[in-house]
DNA sequence: AGGGATGTCCAACTACAGGA
DNA sequence: TCCTGTAGTTGGACATCCCT
């Protein structure tokens, strides 16, 4: 059978390794356990035409959950509840309008929040409500192998290794219609090369029966040309093919079930590109339009501190902060959480900024004065950073940030004649006192010059 | 020996639970 | 509702294994 998954150029390992597509999931993780349940329950629509209950899954659980209330209580905790319990009852018709026009991730999170919802939700003649959304979300048209529950949960229903549980998938396998974890895959999946050793006696002709993956445990993605199977997937059917051999007529029996999953295979791996293209595309969509909300969130932040005085040299600061880059819309609560630390950054931005500009004012101040002298009068004068640790400079690099400072105010420093004199006696003051107290030059002989040079 | 498959390391990124 | 810390995934680069 020709393998519509494998690209052209096979052979060699593929440097476009499969992208991770992030498709809008339910954000509530889902256990493993639930995933078994949801996986099997969602196997076979109800037939119920009504929302009938689901048997426990775990007896033992819930009973304890259960309270005995009196009918009277009831009546009277029904009519103050303001939750969606009372959602059912409405009449079908209408739910079923209101439903059809939720997201799917909001309806596969309704049917988990209730056994009432389970029953109706899973109910075929919900299909509708399902088709509308998954069509309203711009998916494929759903596999035949799938029911549209399952569809929906394989794109929607969270990004729970469908093995283990492990949270966080954001790839869906659509040849083995699971999301698998790296260590699931690591464990769960069979290279056919390995077909014979780990399943010794078995008929290889069994895995053409079988969906699989190009995408092996430890490929990091990278797609091969190997083809991997999910080991329950071959003991499953395994097992069918046991069951089959007690049939009454063994060999008509064997040859449909090999006829219909053939079919069922061929149907899954040549569809495996399309779905995969067209996640890619959603996710890709998905990127841009987080971007979109991200760069509005950042317009909505700046005009924000702009209406509050700043400027946008001094909040281009922020740009890279978490809060800035997060790509949820700015409300004015969100603002009211992150103004506080946003603004000490952009403050403290202003403050060099500020701090710059007058440190450069001093400079250029100062280097007009030194023209006004002759050079030999420089080497007596501090330098900039000297200049700095003066009192009166201080207090004029250090006054209000919001306050204006003329550039006649620097120059006025120096052509007040006390400024520097009491730094030049200072200075003179303090050689003095090196000089005094230094030991006298001593005395080298010429074989301590030699030794010296 | 060559080339593909498998494995390791690591930085960047992401989702999510829990807390405020 | 938002923030933060954490666990886990992703993907690039490279090494090693293994088959032909």
């Amino acid at each position: 059978m020709p393998d519509p998954q494998q690209s052209s150029s096979s052979g060699v390992r593929r440097s476009t390794r499969t992208r991770t597509t992030r498709l809008a999931t339910v954000p509530q993780s889902k256990p493993e356990e639930m995933a078994d349940v949801e996986s099997s329950e969602l196997s076979e629509l109800s037939d119920e035409e009504s929302s009938d209950f689901d048997e426990p899954t775990h007896r033992g659980k819930r009973a304890k959950l259960e309270v005995k209330v009196s009918p009277k209580k009831r009546v009277v905790s029904a009519r103050r509840k303001k939750n969606l319990s009372l959602l059912p009852t409405v009449p079908f018709d209408v739910l079923m309008e209101v439903l059809a026009r939720l997201r799917v991730a909001d309806i596969i999170a309704l049917s988990r929040t209730s056994k009432e919802f389970r029953g109706l939700l899973l109910s075929k003649r919900s299909i509708s409500v399902w088709k509308a959304a998954l069509t309203a979300e711009g998916c494929l048209e759903c596999p035949a192998d799938l029911s549209e529950p399952e569809y929906a949960v394989l794109l929607f229903g969270g990004t729970n290794c469908y093995n283990c549980g492990t949270k966080g998938i954001q790839r869906i396998d659509f040849g083995l219609r699971r999301r698998l974890c790296v260590s699931c895959m690591k464990v769960k999946l069979v290279s056919e090369k390995r077909f014979d050793t780990l399943f010794p006696g078995s008929d290889p002709m069994l895995l053409e029966l079988i969906p699989y993956t190009h995408i092996g445990g430890y490929s990091h993605g990278h797609s091969s040309n190997g083809r991997f199977f999910y080991r329950d997937d071959i003991v499953k059917t395994q097992d069918t093919l046991k069951a089959l051999e007690r049939a009454e007529d063994p060999k008509t029996a064997t040859n449909e079930f090999y006829k219909a999953q053939r079919d069922r295979t061929w149907a899954i791996i040549s569809t495996i590109r399309k779905y995969e293209t067209w996640a890619e595309h959603t996710a890709d969509r998905k990127v841009v339009e987080s971007k979109s909300r991200a760069a509005q969130r950042w317009e909505d932040i700046q005009q924000r501190f702009r209406n509050i005085g700043y400027i946008d040299e001094d909040i281009a600061a922020i740009k890279s902060h978490p809060n800035v880059k997060s790509d949820t819309p700015l409300t004015n609560q969100g603002w009211g959480r992150v103004r506080a630390r946003l603004e000490d950054l952009v403050l403290e931005a202003k403050k060099v900024r500020i701090d710059k500009c007058r440190s450069a004012a001093l400079s250029d101040a100062y280097t007009k004065y030194m023209r006004t002298l002759r050079p030999t009068q420089w080497a007596a004068l501090p330098r900039i950073r000297e200049l700095r640790t003066l009192a009166e400079v201080q207090t004029l690099l250090q006054r209000d940030i919001d306050a204006d400072i003329a550039t006649d105010e620097f120059s006025d420093l120096f052509n007040d004649d006390s400024t520097l004199q009491t730094w030049i006696d200072g200075r003179q003051r303090y050689l003095e006192s090196v000089i005094a107290s230094s030991e006298p030059f001593p005395k080298f002989t010429g074989d301590d010059l030699m030794w010296i040079l």
